[in-house]
DNA sequence: TAATTGACCCTTT
DNA sequence: CAAAGGGCCAATT
């Protein structure tokens, strides 16, 4: 472990609240975990998510609903496996509006006891 | 210390 | 709807 910074860990924490079968983007997830501006810090992030964690990385994906990866590489291969096998199906690496995660704010909150 | 990089995002064409 | 340009910020070199 190199550098262990506090904005992974509520990064993580707010990845972990994204119930199964839905998706949020990774301003969305840099937002709800109190990190505007800070996309990118998202994907660092779960590039350095230990496995213990079980981060469920695959339910974070791009603003326009595409996969982050390039099409055909092993990585965007296996999430789309993860996504389908959790009832979201991809068309042309894209997935419908209505998987997208609508967090209720308030229960949010309370889980990760700001 | 300065420059480069990146699992990104938004607006405009 | 897809592509291009500009911006953002932390980590790395």
């Amino acid at each position: 472990m190199t550098t262990a910074n506090p904005y992974y860990a509520r990064i993580w924490d707010t990845v972990l609240q994204i119930p199964a079968g839905k998706v949020a983007s990774y301003g969305q997830i840099a937002d709800l975990a109190g990190l505007p501006g800070r996309a990118r810090l998202v994907g660092k992030a779960l590039g350095y998510a230990p496995k213990e964690l079980a981060v469920p990385w695959h339910r974070v994906l791009r603003s326009d609903r595409s996969l982050a990866f390039p099409a055909g590489s092993d990585t965007a291969q296996r999430q789309r496996e993860l996504l389908q096998d959790e009832g979201v199906l991809l068309t042309n690496n894209r997935v419908p509006k209505d998987d997208l995660w609508q967090p209720d704010l308030a229960e949010l909150l309370f889980k990760l006891k700001y």
